[in-house]
DNA sequence: GCAAAAGTGTTGTGTCTACACCCATGT
DNA sequence: ACATGGGTGTAGACACAACACTTTTGC
């Protein structure tokens, strides 16, 4: 591939999280080609001339997979992958989110996998993962991140599923409701959806009132109350 | 300097901060030669073969400034920074902490400066210290990182300086001790610090218990109390 | 004794979990 | 009527800030 060089090969490789089915699922593509053949790696590519990581890495899901409706992108982190002179190359990873009424054609190489029972992995993708996961769990606690896995619209049971699977604890429909309307994250929509065939009350639906990413709960720890800026 | 290249050179730079005369200061470097000539840089340099970026940016720091006592270091951010094919290069940028009773000694080129009245900065190295910042004012609040700034023992009110410093906004130092106590972050040495010349009651020292980064404050909300992983 | 600095007791407040209860709909 | 799912009221636990008060030293 690359020659023995004097500056290494920039890359950049996303962990693009969906709640699918239930469960929290990580977009991952077969490797066709030595070396790892067969197993599965994160989906990305090299820098162009010009682009900023961000653009980069947009490019290449948007290419590869056909995903332009990331609701959400962050950096993780950025390691020097390749020790050799050859196959040298830096790797910058994201953080993709795509909510979850979202179903966006990928190519037959590529698949969704469950969090809980990956494939083969190339390279040291696991950690990648699971650094990725572990960000967006923080991140739903204190931040209204939760817009980047939700519909535009849902009821709160909808929402609860969806914060149950990428969270992997049990929530509780009411105080799930409370923290997020006390923060000033949700807000009702005035519609409502029908009841299903077995009955029961028509659950109002709510949207998230900012759908970027914001801080809603301070690490107020050690300020004061009232003034002392 | 780098021919139009293929690909970008690797640098590391580093936003080193201490606590030094009751205020938080930043390691900053003048630039001799163009471009930028006579602005202020955060120091680093290129990615050398077969280290990793952990690897470079300490060797930078050693090389260059002496500064062998990082207590504390992570990444902040990657940017792509000269646009051109020339000067393309892939910056990583760290966050570096140094404990206030240290006096590293530094090159003639190289100084300490207060965060709030920066000298004119090189690039947009404004950015990257404000983001330096901002994280060490996050995780003071819910992990152990106090560690790094402070000495190996102290008391409570020069714990409190250091903390003021770093967060900017009056702290309670009853609040504090109980705080970090009760998180399990501080434990008594046994020393005691003899009051000065004005009298007052001699101060216990405290020291951190484990000195490497731990979260001690959950984002644990919407967790149940019992069970229900 | 008195000032100065350190440390403790205690109260109030706000945010969270938990659990009981009420509401609206289908069969 | 009654089962089913949605929503509210309220109580208890906990962590925090604030402030009064006590302790220990030097002069």
């Amino acid at each position: 591939m690359t020659p023995a060089a004097t500056t290494p090969a920039q890359t950049t490789v996303a962990v693009v999280l969906q709640v699918r089915d239930g469960s929290l699922q990580v977009l991952l593509w077969q490797r066709a080609k030595e070396p790892q053949s067969g197993r599965w790696a994160l989906p990305g590519g090299t820098l162009a001339r010009g682009e900023s990581l961000d653009d980069s890495i947009r490019r290449h899901l948007a290419a590869k997979v056909d995903v332009q409706e990331l609701a959400h992108l962050e950096q993780l982190e950025t390691r020097v992958d390749g020790a050799a002179p050859v196959d040298w190359q830096v790797t910058t990873a994201f953080l993709g989110l795509v909510p979850s009424h979202l179903d966006p054609a990928i190519p037959p190489d590529t698949s969704w996998h469950p969090l809980d029972g990956l494939p083969q992995l190339a390279f040291d993708s696991g950690t990648t993962i699971e650094r990725g996961r572990d960000r967006l769990r923080a991140k739903l606690s204190y931040t209204n991140l939760g817009f980047a896995l939700a519909p535009p619209a849902f009821s709160i049971s909808e929402l609860r599923a969806i914060y149950v699977a990428a969270l992997g604890h049990a929530i509780s429909p009411t105080n799930l409701q409370r923290v997020l309307l006390r923060r000033g994250v949700l807000e009702q929509t005035g519609a409502v959806r029908p009841p299903g065939p077995s009955g029961g009350r028509p659950a109002a639906l709510f949207c998230f009132r900012v759908r970027s990413l914001a801080i809603t709960d301070q690490f107020a720890v050690l300020r004061p109350r009232r003034g002392g800026d």
